[in-house]
RNA sequence: GCGAGAGUGGCGGAACUGGCAGACGCGCCAGACUUAGGAUCUGGUGGGCGACCGUGGGGGUUCAAGUCCCCCCUCUCGCACCA
């Protein structure tokens, strides 16, 4: 057995997490397989990026998971609770061009420390033979063949567009790990570069996407709607205007149909493709070309900051509004995306503000189509747009229509005369995975100057990182300047042929690494399909907020593609997503340049593992931000403490006693015991909240020292055996090894993680007395303690018979009295 | 501006469907044991001498409001020229 079966007398964090964890492992405690007679519970935390340290952020998230997961277990599931590593992307890369190590040696070391020497010490119920590193061939394969997968399926495609390009880590972002026109890492200002990239559709999912926001109950509503606004669905018409003189169509799209009489010009973006052709041969030229080349010039952050002031040049051109043949000028502004929609608007001053101000500034026209049915509006005094609903006027057969009416029968109307059609707009765009970097996962394709762009067939798999690539930081690609790599024959018709030298997005590792858990050793499908069908989905999963829209939009989208290729059977990854909160020094959050980080490994060093748990889940609930508290770690340390002395003091005597049963009903510490066992065990279900589980205990604890100050009766030591029994058993979700080493000392010799959770006796915390607060006037004036169970009636009387409420009543008959089952009596005079 | 969340002692935080505000911990104060205590144990600890007053501020509903309704203030996070 490895467990102490002597306690020692006091408590040695050290030699007790040591002794543990070495059981653990030799006893493969944790390791799981499909089985159908258990309940399964799949656990997961985001896996990390293997940096080279832990901080406190990974303790706190870990620690919630191993509660969650050991809780669920000591439940009777079969609990899933694997770990791996995000192991692709940019900081290797660095760490190879500033000390020269290559980046694999370079992250297989730091897993390799902060598996053995970080996470192992924190007494994780993990099962490490399920470890998945996502920059290991084994992995990365499968991102290969999802990537053919999608292309065969036209999922993943090719094309010419403006990209976001990060000038200081010299790759391309997605729109999603662009924060406010920063780089989402370095923070450098994100360029807008044209560069040939491969994309996955995630927009052709984004209707599913969208409506299944609403069944994720499980989700906190904060994500949903961060997701709900990122995938923006926005319905409305797309019209065609005629460009006069020539035979060309501008078409626009607006969500305001109903407004389509009130356009009094037209705005294009300065990357229209039609923007030429407008202006050929105008004496506008010139100028809009200037003024196209100025806009372009500029980076991305200034171009869609809502502060830069909002341009146009008039490009000489006109076009005719279809609904009343008007001919109203086209112009280029600033503001106008060539992203979203069809890069042209109709401008509406007299109702939408940007254009309002627009046409004052260049004396446009301003007409009214909507009238306030309170105050009528004045085109030519009016200070703003009038964005609110009304009546329709000045627009033909519609007048007099409510405009929420004529939004329909104006759309009806397009759609009949075929000036356009009723479309609907994503804010959402195709996700962009092509970095120009070299750590990751290769893009399986081959360029044939006769075949173009063939697929590396899946028996060629996996298209292999080369290892010896020089890493400069500077230039293309770093995969272009390895020939052995670029160089290869056509898999269609064996000609000459070269690779793709983009690597995927990291978040393509991330985007199903939850589905590899399953069967992480599967080599010949990216998951065994039984295995999935049996795990998944994720019950669980606790992250940082940050990935809101990243990580769980494309897990999202990835499963959803994994269910159509037919592999899985399930429309969503995460069933309950927990976003816990920062940990947070003095207020603000932990950097190195603050200065005020907490070292793990310094907190382990003195006070181990299960004080550091401890703390971190009892100083707040985990979806909020917890301050670190170096002496509220003594708080945790010290209670952990008394419960080994208490322990301590009484287990010669309490060794061979066996734990009180329901004849104990009316002991005031079995009361205790089950009043405990409801409560963390309320806790925990409800929410997770393990601080207030933790303050229960607590209690518990302070109870029994009052129960044994005295020194105890022997009649009263079942009762003892049954509260120490409990407490074990109810603490080792949070402090497992600290619970095995007293779980050993009780005389048990299997782990404490396989045994079951107490279950509380209804019974026994059904009091005999209670105490009723009396009040008079809504104010708390006495108590009384009577036996349960005694009737309103009753309760009445005894509450007008006291003397206190004799005194404040002071002698005027009550006019009410209020009874309160149970609780209170309140007496109004 | 829009959306989400929050505001309670000296501090972190409790208070489930309206029913003793401040559980539990930290800190602080006093005492015990001690050569000693930054160890441990015991007790106390919202404010005010008091009637009383106290959950960001102001109204309201109710026998009773941290909790429900209306108005306002502050903070945090996310989105933000999206046509």
């Amino acid at each position: 057995m490895a467990g102490g079966a002597v306690l020692e007398e006091r408590y040695n964090p050290k030699s007790v997490e040591e002794r543990w964890r070495k059981a653990w492992q030799e006893n493969r405690t944790f390791k799981v397989s499909e089985d159908l007679s258990k309940p399964k519970y799949y656990c997961l935390e985001m896996f990390p990026y293997p940096s080279g340290r832990i901080h406190m952020g990974h303790v706190r998230n870990y620690a919630i998971g191993d509660v969650v997961s050991r809780y669920k277990r000591m439940r009777g599931f079969n609990v899933l609770h694997p770990m791996g590593w995000d192991s692709f992307g940019l900081p290797a890369e660095n760490a190879a061009i500033k000390h020269g190590i290559h980046p694999q040696k370079w992250t297989l070391e730091n897993i390799a420390f902060m598996r053995d020497k970080q996470l192992k010490r924190l007494g994780l119920s993990y099962d490490w033979d399920r470890e998945v590193t996502t920059c290991l061939e084994e992995y990365y394969r499968w991102n290969q063949w999802f990537f053919i997968k999608m292309y065969e399926r036209g999922l993943a495609y090719k094309k010419l567009s403006y990209v976001n390009w990060c000038p200081s880590c010299a790759t391309v972002l997605a729109n999603e790990q662009v924060e406010a026109g920063l780089c989402w890492r370095c923070s450098s200002v994100v360029q807008h570069k044209e560069l040939e990239q491969w994309f996955f559709k995630i927009t052709a999912y984004a209707e599913e996407l969208l409506s299944w926001c609403d069944k994720l109950t499980g989700w906190p509503e904060r994500v949903l709607t961060m997701q709900r606004n990122w995938i923006g669905k926005s319905t409305g018409v797309e019209v065609d205007f005629a460009v006069e003189g020539t035979g060309d169509k501008l078409t626009i799209f607006t969500t305001r149909p109903d407004t389509l009489f009130g356009v009094t010009f037209m705005s294009i973006a300065p990357e229209h493709p039609m923007l030429e052709s407008l202006i050929k041969g105008r004496p506008q030229a010139g100028e809009v070309r200037s003024f196209v080349q100025r806009v372009m010039s500029e980076d991305k952050a200034a171009r869609t900051d809502e502060k830069q002031e909002k341009e146009g040049v008039f490009t000489g051109a006109y076009a005719v509004n279809p609904l009343n043949n008007e001919k109203v000028p086209v112009w280029v502004g600033n503001f106008v995306l060539m992203e979203y929609g069809t890069g042209a608007i109709m401008s509406v001053p007299a109702h939408d503000q940007r254009d309002f101000e627009f046409a004052r500034k260049y004396g446009l026209p301003v007409r009214i189509v909507i009238q306030n049915p309170e105050k009528n509006l004045d085109a030519a005094t009016m200070q703003q747009a009038y964005v609110e609903d009304g009546i329709e006027a000045n627009s033909g057969n519609f007048n007099g229509l409510a405009n929420s009416e004529a939004k329909e029968r104006i759309a009806d109307f397009v759609e009949q005369r075929k000036f356009g059609k009723r479309t609907v707009n994503w804010r959402l765009r195709d996700w962009g995975i092509s970095r120009q970097r070299y750590w990751g996962t290769p893009i399986p394709i081959i360029y044939c100057e006769k075949c173009g762009a063939v697929p590396v067939p899946e028996k060629d798999l996996p298209v292999r990182l080369p290892m010896n690539v020089e890493l400069t930081g500077r230039g293309r690609s770093p995969l272009a300047e390895a020939r052995s790599f670029t160089e290869a024959a056509c898999p269609k018709c064996g000609g000459k042929a070269r690779r793709e030298t983009d690597t995927m997005d990291t978040f393509v590792d991330s985007s199903w690494y939850f589905l590899r858990y399953c069967s992480p050793r599967e080599d010949s499908a990216p998951f065994a399909k039984k295995a999935a069908a049996y795990w998944m989905s994720v019950d669980q999963y606790i992250g940082g907020i940050e990935h809101a829209v990243l990580h769980l939009l494309y897990a999202r989208f990835f499963t959803k593609v994994i269910r159509d290729l037919g592999l899985f059977d399930g429309d969503e990854p995460f069933v309950n997503l927990l976003t816990q909160g920062m940990v947070i020094k003095d207020g603000a959050k932990m950097s190195k340049s603050k200065g005020n980080v907490v070292d793990p490994d310094f907190i382990l060093n003195k006070y181990g593992a299960d004080t550091a748990r401890l703390f971190s889940l009892f100083a707040a609930p985990p979806e909020r931000d917890l301050e670190w508290s170096d002496q509220g770690v003594d708080g945790a340390f010290r209670f952990l403490h008394r419960v080994w002395t208490l322990v301590y003091r009484h287990i010669e005597a309490v060794r061979g006693i066996k734990a009180a049963g329901v004849e104990a009903r009316g002991d005031r510490l079995y009361r205790k015991t089950h009043v405990t066992i409801k409560k963390v065990t309320e806790d925990i279900e409800r929410e997770f909240h393990f601080n207030t589980a933790i303050a229960a205990l607590m209690e518990m604890v302070n109870e029994m020292y009052d129960y044994t100050s005295a020194g105890i009766a022997s009649d009263k030591l079942p009762m003892l055996r049954s509260a120490i029994d409990s407490v074990t058993r109810l603490i080792a979700p949070f402090a497992p090894h600290f619970a095995e080493e007293l779980w050993a000392a009780l005389g048990n010799s299997t782990s404490i993680a396989n045994a079951s959770w107490p279950q509380h006796d209804p019974e026994a915390i059904v009091a005999t007395e209670i105490t009723i607060v009396v009040q008079v006037n809504g104010k708390v004036r006495s108590k009384l303690t009577v036996p349960a169970g005694t009737s309103d009636r009753e309760l009445e009387v005894a509450a007008l018979a006291d003397a206190k409420v004799k005194e404040f009543t002071n002698g005027k008959t009550p006019r009410k009295v209020i009874v309160v089952q149970g609780k209170l009596v309140n007496v109004v005079v």
